[in-house]
DNA sequence: CCCGCACGGTGACTAAATCACATAATGATG
DNA sequence: CATCATTATGTGATTTAGTCACCGTGCGGG
């Protein structure tokens, strides 16, 4: 991976030379496998994260042990929970997980720091992908609170398949990503599968009638 | 009020005399009555504000009309959800509504921006309070995915009563509280009052047994 | 005084969660 | 390859929560 990952945040571009080559001397590119864990309640923040390739899965775990997905970071966005530590203190009960190999910028503590205290559009950079996170959470209490998990279901199924449409999950792994149990998942795959919208082997799904699960996911 | 509300806010102590002349002579101190809208979706974000008195009740508004208190905002603390419009630029589904008169400091966007430039200890004081308020929602999301209603229901109870156990709300308001629908806390409520934990009269809540309400809410 | 309206009560129904298992597919191992 | 342990999925019964439709009641303003 060269130097100019920089170009890979075109928020960074306003940055002058000066800063620019401050964070990419300092900062580490790191890589991990798949299902490592990022961060985790207890683990001190100790770099500012940039990702550049793979994706991370936050999810909050709860005190009876169910868990549910609260958003996923892609390459180009930077990990707000890592951030949020590293800028308050606090310790978090979310927990991200690497969901495919990740290589991903390390900025030190310090660098962060200082780049903070220097340049105004990367704090707007910051900010900003904090914000995101916020609308993300409000999005997740939005969900939880008022719709059906039906429509949840079906609009999860479309966001997680990929371009021919397969999904290797279980029917647990898909009760996670919403928060309910399994049994539920289960069930409503069922009479997707009945209606002929998609085909269910262990560990697979795969969806034949895009549109309708749209239908259902918009709210007809 | 006089200029030295700063010292509301400990978190402020740390800057120098010309950072804290800088605030206190560029903001303005605001009052507002009780049920004010102070923010909420498409309205944009003018200033940074720090809560003096009273309190600012922070609720997300569904399209389907339900609404579900996230968290509240009082005295010494800052309201995140104006900060990350002012920061971003993009807009929340969330509105914010005085629950009482409140009195508060509202730092003009430049000001601010001048401050997050200058003051790591001012840029401190932002993020600390912003990650509370990521706690907050994190918060709002286990409970709302995981707990029984009673329960919830129960500590709400308890979190918002005064001193002598009462408290003015509706059930309709209740309902709003969790994120449910009115008849649910009805008859949680009525269940309650059966078991002579608390009694009913129009418009009030008196809790008369806090013992059992708090087993209740822990889980027991 | 009475009218209108916000507030609360309630039954019937649907959806979701929980519990307790049963069955099926898969992969590891002798 | 047969067996076995493990993981995934299926399902009925029950409880809890949310929805719908409607009713009665108390309260404040005209």
């Amino acid at each position: 991976m060269p130097p100019d990952w920089i170009t890979r945040f075109p928020e960074l571009a306003p940055l002058t030379p000066a800063e620019q080559k401050l964070i990419t001397e300092r900062a580490q590119i790191v890589s991990l496998p798949a299902q490592t864990t990022v961060f985790a309640p207890g683990l001190p923040a100790e770099n500012f994260l940039l990702l550049l390739e793979g994706t991370v899965r936050v999810q909050q775990v709860s005190a009876n042990g169910r868990e549910i997905v609260l958003y996923r970071v892609a390459g180009g966005e930077s990990c707000i929970m890592t951030t949020a530590c590293l800028l308050s203190g606090d310790t978090y009960n979310a927990e991200g997980v690497t969901e495919t190999p990740v290589k991903a910028v390390a900025v030190p503590k310090a660098t962060f720091e200082d780049l903070m205290a220097r340049s105004a559009d990367f704090r707007r950079f910051v900010f900003s992908h904090y914000a995101s996170r916020i609308t993300d959470l409000l999005h997740v209490v939005e969900e939880v609170a008022f719709e059906r998990i039906d429509k949840r279901l079906a609009q999860r199924l479309l966001d997680l398949t990929n371009a021919e449409g397969r999904l290797g999950v279980t029917h647990q792994e898909l009760a996670v990503e919403l928060g309910t149990a399994r049994e539920v998942v289960s069930r409503h795959l069922k009479e997707f599968q009945r209606r002929g919208w998609l085909a269910l082997t262990r560990g697979l799904v795969h969806v034949t009638d895009r549109r309708s699960l749209e239908r259902l996911a918009a709210g007809d």
